[in-house]
DNA sequence: CGGCTATGGCTAATCGGATTAGCTTTATAG
DNA sequence: CTATAAAGCTAATCCGATTAGCCATAGCCG
């Protein structure tokens, strides 16, 4: 039907990308535009706005991260998923930290909506991790949201240099994961 | 020496109720303007514009923060002391959810900076915690990092409705409590 | 092959909020 | 009582987001 130009999905990728570059707070209708060499206005046939591109970035990034850290636990169990989940979220931030503040701010409605249920994966992974330590089910929900807390705690005062969280970033890290695991560990 | 009707802290704390009120989104100059009974550019006077009002906002509500943290803690010590902290800090975001928002972003620089002073009277206070369970100092860093990605976690999250964080709330809040507390007195 | 139509892009215009410039008032120090 | 500097105000500017409305063209159908 149309000329084939821009797709949608284009327009969010360019714009997670400007966001990693420059910072989220810089994220600017106008830039992308620019960076994807067009009009300002013409992005707005694609995305709904500034604020419906920030939602879909955020649905990206947590989307990408889901498949990360699926693919980074996948045939481990108990520590060793625990460790290689906690690596593979710190890498994801580190690398996109852009798209991941995205994610900070941005409201969460119900099932079916796409942020959601990509929220809905992520969780799922860390339950399964759980699952591997013998967390109980009506622990579960507990467990699940003090992960949920550490991790996107760690990831939030990462993003805005919270913690003068210098050299000893790794071990600071490495030691809170292993926190968890002892605590874990001593649960079931 | 002027006539004295509005002051930098009058303005820092209405924008900071304004802030609770609608919502650190809409945190805007007009409106805080309007509900000061002045014009807009009178506020340049008090404040160097939007961002530094953000920032001030930021380091009001560390600030306060960490008094209602130390209050709490007073002459308490193990256990009683990190249940006394958590529900402080709980009780204060629930309390002023556009406040903590303001801090969630915000920029810590180094020493002389107020806001990074104000988090390091925090970081004292869980310290303080931290060493009535037998914390190492040597492990004090990783132990308040930890900490620290916690709350502040729980409270990103909370802002962001990021859990459906429904009724059982408080009850996860208190297992993630509990749950550090059993992995300290693990610890020593 | 030629016209139809929906879509993606463009220019121009609007809107809204932040910020700046420059003037006016008035409390108060001296 | 007056000189002055802070605190307000109005008017103007800027800038980025958004909207309105027009133009070009790709793909499809006859």
């Amino acid at each position: 039907m149309p000329r084939g130009r821009l797709t949608a999905a284009d327009v969010v990728r360019a714009g997670a990308e400007l966001a990693d570059e420059v910072g989220y707070q810089d994220l600017a209708m106008g830039a992308l535009a620019q960076r994807l060499g067009v009009r300002t206005p013409s992005l707005y046939k694609h995305v709904d706005g500034l604020d419906d591109l920030r939602r879909q970035i955020a649905t990206l990034a947590v989307t990408e991260l889901g498949e990360a850290v699926r693919a980074a636990i996948q045939g481990k169990a108990g520590s060793d998923a625990l460790a290689a989940f906690a690596r593979a979220f710190a890498t994801y931030v580190t690398a996109h930290p852009g798209r991941y503040t995205a994610t900070i701010g941005a409201e969460v409605s119900g099932p079916g909506d796409e942020l959601y249920d990509a929220s809905a994966r992520v969780l799922e992974s860390m339950a399964a991790i759980l699952r591997g330590y013998g967390v109980e089910e009506g622990e579960m929900v507990h467990a699940i949201r003090t992960l949920r807390c550490l991790f996107h705690g760690f990831a939030a005062l990462q993003s805005s240099n919270g913690f003068q969280w210098s050299d000893d970033a790794a071990e600071s890290f490495d030691w809170m994961i292993d926190f968890v695991d002892r605590g874990l560990r001593g649960e079931s």
